[in-house]
DNA sequence: ATTTAACATATAATGATTCTAAACTTGAAG
DNA sequence: CTTCAAGTTTAGAATCATTATATGTTAAAT
């Protein structure tokens, strides 16, 4: 299979061992034609739902999800406590989210244009600019 | 005291009884000038320091900051991972991020303009929107 | 094939937050 | 100004996500 010689190499390009887990998460996340959001948990219960042929330890999901956030394969988006987002488009961008389901929407970079812009603090410069956009249903009173 | 008795019928108005406990947390939250960020964390030590003449349950802090936030007299900000931010400004603003020092700076409203702005998807309105800027130190090589 | 550092794993440990159940306050009614 | 019920506070237990540990396994260099 080329999709799985191409992740192998990509893990090994960036330091990682190309390990069944590895490979096989790798594979989940991002043979993907649309960006994905997760959570460890999600993630979890996904690679290890009943029935899987395969099942990967908790403690290695978090290792590999991390592993993959160091390398650049992974961005963590946060936006709720107690759930942290990763997500597979790396590159800057911002995000819809949506309270009721729950829900992250990509937003690409240059589909939001800042007009104005605030002096960053002496000594200071500007590292990376993040947009949430909170959304809701219509009529919906607050 | 004056400043006291507001904080009492603010309270009292946000349908809070105002007990010693909740009166003392909104005295060192609210008569402020400037605006302020805290985790719970932080605030339990501020108000529980050694010598300190009155000491408040931690329960009690987490009951008083979610009691305050859902009154509306806090609002609660997302940046980074097992820290939950509160903040004393409840009005739609945005913040600087300094990663190197873990400190947020409250950005006006009007200070930032969104030029272009994307269409929310089918069913959804915009809520509110937030604007992260990540500082760093000058001179960083990333 | 052998070797070894890197890795995966189950389980324990941690840390933040929430729950629980009992004791104490508040404010309202008698 | 006592009494009382509902609302609060509290210490400690329980829970949940995440991280550490220490033991066994594997990739890949020799």
């Amino acid at each position: 299979m080329d999709k799985k010689k191409d992740l192998a190499s990509k893990l090994r390009t960036s330091g990682l061992r190309p390990t069944k887990q590895r490979v096989l998460l790798a594979e989940f996340l991002f043979n993907r034609d649309k960006t994905f959001h997760f959570t460890v948990e999600n993630l979890n219960k996904a690679i290890n739902k009943k029935n899987s042929d395969y099942k990967i330890a908790l403690a290695t999901i978090y290792n590999t999800v991390h592993a993959f956030k160091k390398a650049g394969h992974l961005k963590e988006i946060f936006i709720k406590e107690g759930k942290n987002y990763f997500d597979t488009n790396t590159s800057s961008h911002h995000h819809f989210y949506d309270e009721v389901n729950n829900e992250l929407t990509d937003i690409e970079n240059n589909k939001i244009e800042l007009k104005k812009f605030p002096t960053p603090p002496k000594g200071k410069s500007i590292k990376d600019v993040n947009v949430i956009i909170n959304i809701d249903n219509d009529n919906q009173k607050h």
